[in-house]
RNA sequence: CGGGGUGUAGCACAGCCUGGUAGUGCGCAAGCUUUGGGAGCUUGAAGUCGGGGGUUCGAAUCCCUCCACCCCGACCA
């Protein structure tokens, strides 16, 4: 296929001076000034040209590489009959993200948030034997979610584009493998797409994963929070992420209940009274010398199974609720302060895990505090001289959110954190969906098993806005070479005879050197057309100007250093080429 | 779901408090001049002032209501 040369007069390429006071982010900004996309609804974007091939740059990478591994590409339906959410359990357990209604029969259907039932209806069909695993088939397709709130353009989108890949394979170990070669494959698109990119430990979720990792792409704006290893490979969503103070301090902990209960240690536990104490500072306050947050109990309530669960914290540390919820096998959500009071007796900023009347769950730290203080579960009441082992006990199990400058858990070096924006998930699923849909193959035995499965998806609109979001300045967009929308603007700005013949000679040899060209036609001033060439983000500019000309040179500026070098007409094509070349340096 | 905010021309906004013929800049169309970093002058087109209801002689402006969109939060007792 011979490369597009396109015509800017001619093309639906709306650049906008301003953006939209909407678009807060840069790449929500950008996006919209440099034509990409537009805004149709909240969380609703229509693709312009401009958008539509940089999403077909990264599709085809994505299909390389997929391709490479023996993906085969499929095309499953947007709108899912109901019965097959319900066989999952996930017409229900979706809640309002799931967007369901009705066709002319009255029968339910929804839009599809992802494809995993329909996927393994395929396979429950189509695959009988071992002999034919494993298979990966997957799709690149717009999905649904009523996202509670969709925000920065691209970036959280409620419909949007993915593209999912499910693997079937015979047991664990195979899953494994397939699991380690999307890995791989991710790993390589990502960096073609010239991303910045960590490979991170993340959260499984409810739903029966045995492993999982997200490809987060570094950005400020990014709305997940990582932690990384400062001197091995550790690196984790904060959401499960473990620090080696968990480890040490449960040791501590026990040491420190031993000695607490030795002769001549610390004194018996007294009640205080805190009148008007209804938070963790104004507790500090009112015990007043020596009590401190980082020697205080903060005690959290959720409501688990109808019953109140204490959650034991150190003062300054912060609740990890994505741990929690594996601990307790179910998502849960603080209690309100009236369902604390109604649960428990007392006002929420007096709760202790001292005859807590529930279940106590203690973080290592929180335990490992050798003299310490907590609330009474009596409004206005605190205690004193509180040791555990002496005087409470829980299961001590670690439910912290991890900080920066926390030990590493692997290494003990220090964790930094960053913010992520998340470009790829995949998981091994194990026999969840094969399990509960009754898709099974016969092995060599002849017996029936479930498949077990893997799923691995890849944001590709959102890819869109993270590329941007690390790929811009105050000028525009500076796209890499791998997925820009073009490879040249050619920007003629002399009235001379001769320039349109050069125009149409150069882009001419640039197409024959395999580049796409876009030429800057209009009938606008240089000033416009170098603004929105910089814009735009085109990795490569030619500017045609009497200077030049009279010389019988051109003018090539790269977008992403700005410099600029006069180049000979009858070399400028390969010269661009070679300038290309190197741009794409590590792309491929 | 909770809180905050905004809806006036394609984009950014003023006008609203204190009711009286709907404005500015950019963009768009035409003309002349201009032409290496978002040109100048002239002329012009373009708005159900988010929708509905109410008050009033009269509503962009005041009141009620609905809708849409944006931001923050949804974890500290």
């Amino acid at each position: 296929m011979r490369p597009t040369l396109t015509r800017l007069s001619k093309s639906l390429l709306p650049s906008l001076r301003e953006a939209p006071k909407d678009a807060q982010l840069p790449s929500h900004a950008l996006s919209i000034r440099a034509g990409l996309i537009r805004q149709v609804g909240a969380g609703l974007y229509e693709l312009l040209p401009m958008g539509r091939k940089v999403l077909r740059h990264i599709e085809t990478i994505v299909r390389e590489e997929l391709d490479a591994e023996g993906a085969q590409e499929i095309l499953m339906p947007g709108v899912l009959p109901a019965e097959y959410l319900r066989e999952s359990g996930r017409w229900e357990s979706f809640g309002d993200v799931l967007c369901r209604f009705k066709d002319r029969k009255g029968a339910d259907l929804a839009l599809s948030p992802t494809h995993e039932e329909i996927v393994t209806d395929i396979a429950r069909r189509e695959l009988r034997s071992y002999r034919q695993l494993p298979v990966m088939l997957y799709q690149v397709q717009t999905k649904f979610r009523d996202e509670p709130r969709p925000r920065g353009g691209l970036l959280r989108g409620r419909e949007f584009i993915m593209k999912d890949a499910y693997s079937f394979d015979v047991d664990e170990a195979a899953a494994l493998q397939s699991y380690e070669r999307m890995r791989k494959a991710y790993t390589r698109i990502f960096t073609r797409l010239g991303l910045d990119f960590r490979v991170v430990d993340a959260d499984s979720g409810a739903m029966g994963g045995s492993r999982s990792a997200e490809f987060q792409i570094l950005a400020r704006s990014g709305e997940d929070k990582l932690v990384t290893c400062s001197a091995c490979a550790y690196a984790a969503n904060a959401e499960v992420a473990t620090s080696g103070t968990a480890e040490a301090s449960a040791a501590a902990s026990a040491t420190a209940a031993t000695a607490a209960t030795g002769p001549g240690s610390i004194p018996a536990m007294t009640r205080v009274a805190t009148p008007g104490v209804t938070d963790m500072q104004s507790a500090i306050a009112a015990l007043g010398e020596g009590h401190t947050l980082d020697n205080a109990l903060k005690t959290l309530v959720v409501e688990h199974q109808g019953k109140p669960v204490a959650l034991v914290l150190r003062g300054d540390h912060e609740l990890n609720l994505v741990k929690l919820s594996t601990v307790l096998g179910a998502p849960v959500a603080l209690a309100s302060r009236e369902r604390v009071q109604a649960l428990v007796g007392a006002n929420p900023g007096s709760i202790g895990p001292v005859n807590f009347p529930g279940r106590v769950i203690v973080d290592p730290q929180a335990a490992a505090l050798a003299h310490t203080s907590c609330g009474a579960n009596e409004t206005d009441a605190h205690l004193v001289h509180v040791v555990y082992g002496r005087d409470y006990e829980g299961e001590i199990t670690d439910i912290r959110m991890v900080e920066a400058g926390d030990p590493c858990p692997r290494c003990g070096a220090s964790l930094s954190e960053h913010r992520g924006i998340e470009g790829g998930h995949i998981f091994v699923l194990g026999t969840h969906y094969s399990k509960k849909m009754s898709a099974h193959f016969t092995d060599e035995n002849g017996e029936e098993l479930p498949f077990v499965m893997g799923c691995y998806g890849i944001g590709m609109t959102r890819l869109i806005a993270a590329i941007i979001e690390q790929h811009h300045d105050a000028a525009g967009i500076r796209w890499p070479a791998s997925v820009a929308p073009f490879d040249v603007v050619l920007v003629p700005i002399s009235k001379r005879a001769e320039s349109e013949e050069v125009v149409t000679a150069l882009s001419e040899s640039l197409r024959e050197q395999g580049l796409s060209v876009l030429i800057d036609d209009r009938n606008e001033r240089p000033g416009v057309k170098f603004k929105d060439a910089e814009l735009f983000g085109i990795p490569l500019r030619v500017t045609l100007g009497d200077r030049g000309l009279e010389a019988g040179q051109a003018e090539v500026t790269e977008r992403r250093s700005g410099e600029t070098t006069a180049v000979a007409l009858g070399d400028a094509a390969a010269h661009l080429k070679r300038m290309h070349l190197g741009l794409m340096q590590g792309l491929e």
